[in-house]
DNA sequence: GGCCGCATGTAATCTGTTACATGATTCT
DNA sequence: AGAATCATGTAACAGATTACATGCGGCC
């Protein structure tokens, strides 16, 4: 019954984890591309689905605030069960390739609003995640070489889009940092 | 009512084109490996829904096999809308990125079984798509260089992801037709 | 008068996932 | 005796998409 959220929901949970906030907020943050709106649409009913679901698993508590005429406003802050989780998922790489484009780039957003620190141990651990995925699709292509030219091409497709996101991820560190990429050869930790 | 199927669909579409098959027997060629087996995952249960509902919207057609004592086997084969409908989505090329890593590897392996004009069509139109689309996302994400870091990232993680598309196209066309690049400049058409 | 902004939702439909159900035969 | 193969499905539930519903106040 109580499973974790899915990747849209993360998202609402960092926008509140940052202040206090009620649907209707959230919804036009999510709408003015203040960076997120590029990788979430959501409808309106939606949102309020996906708060009203976060709330009975527990991750969110809400307080009513009255506005008269105007309906109450209905403000969610997070719980401690939560904020826990939220900070637990924006420190963890995604483990499939196909979760990189929208989850990633969400954790990069809150990462890199938590601090320095949080955002690049983010990109190191998803770097070593791609790289080991991509050293595995490597291996099959391989062992497919010439006999199975169709089945060489998916992995060789799969391999192409990891090496653009292990570049894209230097990208990342050096447009953040403003680094060099011999800085980090040389001053990893 | 009747809409047009989704991408899982037109793999099966695109199997029974080759030759009228019941249902376990499309289960079998989609999980033992031979090609397609690396990008559709498929229960059973699914998959009888899936071709319940291809029936129902007039792409098959069934007859009764009967196999004295097991169950009678469930013969299915394209009617000519589905003939046609498949045809058409065979020689496409998807619009969204998003839609490659699994719709576009099916409308390979398919366009290859048909023949070599179909797929250098194919692979032709395909390419010019993921050109316009990724000089959409350059001229975006020039707007926001300086501006706002994180819109520019991830203009740049999905132009990556286009340019990686584009050179595996190159891989697709040199591996299908063993061709090198300069043979694809000297002679088009 | 009509549309936009504020603020909330419910309901219906579609699709995907998981589990369960049946029943004979052949292999180990 | 138990597992795998052949061959079909149904049922229940989770999630996404779309449409619909309400109601006031301010702007053009």
């Amino acid at each position: 019954m109580k499973r974790t959220p899915l990747t849209i929901e993360w998202s609402l949970l960092g926008l509140i984890h940052q202040q206090p906030m009620h649907g209707y907020e959230l919804h036009q943050r999510l709408s003015n591309a203040e960076g997120l709106g590029l990788v979430w649409r959501l409808k309106q009913s939606q949102l309020y689905a996906l708060l009203s679901r976060l709330e009975a698993r527990g991750y969110l508590s809400a307080t009513l605030e009255s506005q008269e005429p105007r309906p109450p406003r209905k403000v969610f802050s997070l719980t401690t069960s939560g904020r826990d989780a939220f900070l637990e998922w924006v420190q963890s790489p995604v483990s499939r390739g196909r979760d990189f484009r929208m989850e990633f780039l969400a954790k990069l957003y809150f990462a890199h609003l938590e601090g320095k620190t949080t955002v690049q141990h983010l990109l190191e651990r998803q770097r070593e995640a791609c790289q080991n995925w991509k050293a595995a699709q490597e291996a099959e292509a391989d062992t497919s070489r010439e006999a199975a030219p169709y089945q060489w091409l998916v992995y060789q497709f799969r391999i192409g889009q990891m090496q653009a996101m292990l570049d894209w991820l230097d990208t990342c560190e050096q447009t953040l940092f403003n680094l060099t990429p011999e800085d980090r050869e040389n001053e990893p930790s």
